[in-house]
DNA sequence: AGGAAACCTCGGCCGC
DNA sequence: TGCGGCCGAGGTTTCC
């Protein structure tokens, strides 16, 4: 799935495509995306006649602001966002289609069928799961150098997973847990308690750094992943380590390497990003 | 705290 | 070349 980049972006998108739209009727498909309420009816009959006043971002999450009314939704793997008129032929997938007054819809695709939808008051949705334990926003203005080695070095999980870990930090995913531990020449599987402050420095600048190119070029498409206009994301061809194996380092040229960790597939250059420390000779 | 499994379907790859 | 089967896929939650 998208990660932070790539969510953005859709956000981005979303709000070009359909802020202001009214919303008629909603209709579901499949019922298990529908999270809250539990009733996938009684979510349709919330929904008619509002208005879509904004489109937000929280971690990974997406959240559509209507009229006394939030959307909280979940793109998971595969999840997508598309925009059609409503005489299109419905594709494959389709799982909700939000049937606005002007003659199109938006519709929500998910061939793994993991992604959700919530629905909340105003202001509940951040008390409440799924966002309730959501972690620092990385590329907010709370994402000091202090805040994020609070969630970090105290802790003695190895690194990597601690990244993917949504109640420190939310919106890194697998491909920017690597991306950013290589362009902070940290190991992945180093645990969190054994960096130094200067490897934190690092880590901290390669996370901001990372999330906000990526963001600039639109996000990844290793996939499957489309923005809301149908178009890919660029940021794939600066990727460093992941989808890589066995392939030269950009850097020094030794071939990047793939292990497990935490069940995930994990990216590395095992030359730039030593587990030992390196001996020195003088 | 940390790891594994579970939730699903699809596509790629291997072997016959 | 074709087909069956296994594995893994960008995430999160739940269960040990």
């Amino acid at each position: 799935m998208p990660e932070l980049p790539e969510v953005e972006t859709v956000v981005q998108t979303l709000n070009k495509l359909v802020k202001g739209k009214n919303i008629n009727e909603v209709s579901v498909h499949l019922a298990r995306i529908i999270q809250r309420p539990s009733d996938p009816d009684e979510f349709c009959a919330i929904l008619r006649g509002r208005s879509i006043h904004n489109i937000e971002r929280r971690g990974k999450f997406i959240r559509f602001l209507l009229d006394g009314l939030v959307l909280v939704s979940h793109l998971r793997m595969e999840g997508r966002y598309g925009l059609y008129q409503s005489d299109e032929p419905v594709e494959k997938h389709t799982h909700v289609i939000f049937h606005f007054d002007d003659g199109t819809e938006l519709r929500y695709k998910d061939v793994r069928q993991f992604g959700t939808m919530h629905l909340f008051s105003p202001g509940e949705e951040f008390v409440q799961p799924p966002l309730h334990k959501l972690g620092l926003e990385p590329l907010g203005p709370e994402f000091t150098f202090e805040a994020f080695r609070e969630q970090i070095s105290p802790r003695s999980t190895k690194i990597k997973p601690l990244l993917l870990n949504q109640e420190r930090i939310a919106g890194i995913g697998n491909i920017y847990a690597d991306e950013a531990l290589f362009r902070a020449g940290i190991h992945p599987e180093r645990t969190a308690d054994s960096l130094t402050r200067k490897e934190l420095l690092r880590l901290h600048e390669a996370i901001i750094e990372t999330l906000q190119e990526a963001v600039s070029a639109g996000g990844s498409s290793i996939k499957s992943y489309v923005n809301g206009q149908g178009e890919m994301g660029m940021f794939q061809q600066s990727l460093n380590v992941y989808g890589r194996k066995d392939m030269p380092c950009n850097e020094c040229g030794q071939l990047v390497a793939k292990t497990v960790l935490g069940g995930r597939g994990t990216h590395y250059c095992p030359s730039c990003q030593p587990l030992k420390r390196r001996k020195v000779r003088r």
